[in-house]
DNA sequence: GGATAGTACGACCGATCGTGCTAATTTGTC
DNA sequence: GACAAATTAGCACGATCGGTCGTACTATCC
């Protein structure tokens, strides 16, 4: 009966889970800094002094749900998105897990860190330090996918990965800004055939059926 | 001497655009919600209460920002580009000069509806309704300088405006965002590369502007 | 069974928030 | 220069901000 070696997390670690994930969600909607610990706590049900008992300054809230929504990031797109085959493939799954992610409505604001990185870019510190890490990764990875394409012959030799890499993101990112801006989930289509024309060599461009 | 035209403006009415221009400014950094009352009448050397005397709440104070911000866009970006040459001259002329108003550092945060947009997009009221007008009008003056190309022949007939007009919308708004994020002035070459690429314009560095 | 550590609570702090009210001051008009 | 209007400052309010304090409950370990 002593499932404690499977389920080694505390009471406390819960309730700090718990908090973190409802901080992240909220944090889409709110902002980092419009984010008080008065309205996290009573969104988890709890008190203000309880809640904060769990971290040393609001800062340090805001680094460790950053910290949880990386995770969730990565548990969320990164993950299934480099588990399918290397390549074009590779790059157009990160980018659907990406868009799967934002219509799915997880975050009511769209992306985390897109949102997290409008917020803090002009905001020296620690916390845009953490954010432009993060966003310097995803880039990275989304270069790596892109790069390992050109590798496989799937695009055109004379790509740059890291130029190819700034305008998928772009591309996402505005998605994820107009979806909820303007309601419409027309623009994750538009963003979807952006991409998936960029990763077409343009030299098929006369035998390629037309696009509906 | 004095145009009594352009001096009919009030003592008051000066101190209110004063107001206007430093809240556009201060809400790059601190965002349309977290630029408080106090904080504004500080950095414009007015007390809190007589600034708000110029506004019924705040609402209507970020309201007023948001056409004061739209004036001065319309002025440094919309203004220079339209009056380009038709076709992708006109296009380029658009996207340089966001690019430039980006570069110039008027706004600390870069461009104050980027930074608007993304804090808004999931509040839902006036001022979330104000900001989509304004994306709206932005990406339709695109598309029409686009379509004003595709009609000229300067790029292939089945491009579609509005899909155009959104990728280029994106990679102005990337650049924007990574600009201050990253401390980096390549991104916005980054940028400009691709909407040149998008418009089937060799990037000729040699002609071009400055960007840095 | 008593001590200990983890967890959450309510009460409270000084500061600042948005927002009124009134008095003083500046400005424009005659 | 006087007067009315426009403009700004002073002051105070209730609410909320991030943050601290002491306390109580609850497991666990000796």
């Amino acid at each position: 009966m002593a499932e404690s070696l499977t389920t080694h997390q505390s009471a406390g670690e819960r309730s700090r889970q718990t908090i973190l994930e409802t901080a992240a969600r909220l944090a889409t909607v709110e902002g980092l800094d419009g984010l008080t610990i008065g309205k996290l706590a009573e969104a988890v049900g709890m008190s203000k002094s309880g809640l904060y008992a769990h971290f040393k300054s609001k800062e340090d809230l805001q680094l460790a749900t950053i910290a949880m929504a990386r995770e969730i990031f990565d548990r969320e797109v990164t993950d299934p998105g480099q588990s399918a085959a290397p390549g074009a493939t590779r790059v157009l799954a990160l980018c659907d897990a990406f868009l799967a992610h934002v219509e799915d409505g997880v975050y009511p604001g769209g992306c985390f860190f897109v949102a997290a990185a409008a917020e803090m870019n002009a905001r020296p510190g620690e916390i845009r330090d953490h954010i432009a890490q993060f966003v310097a990764e995803w880039l990275g990875a989304i270069a790596t996918a892109v790069e390992q394409a050109r590798e496989l012959g799937e695009i055109e030799p004379q790509v740059e990965p890291g130029q190819l890499a700034f305008e998928i993101n772009a591309l996402l990112s505005a998605a994820n800004l107009a979806y909820p801006l303007f309601g419409d989930p027309t623009v994750l289509h538009v963003a979807r055939k952006a991409i998936a024309e960029r990763l077409d060599t343009p030299a098929d461009e006369a035998t390629r059926g037309p696009i509906s």
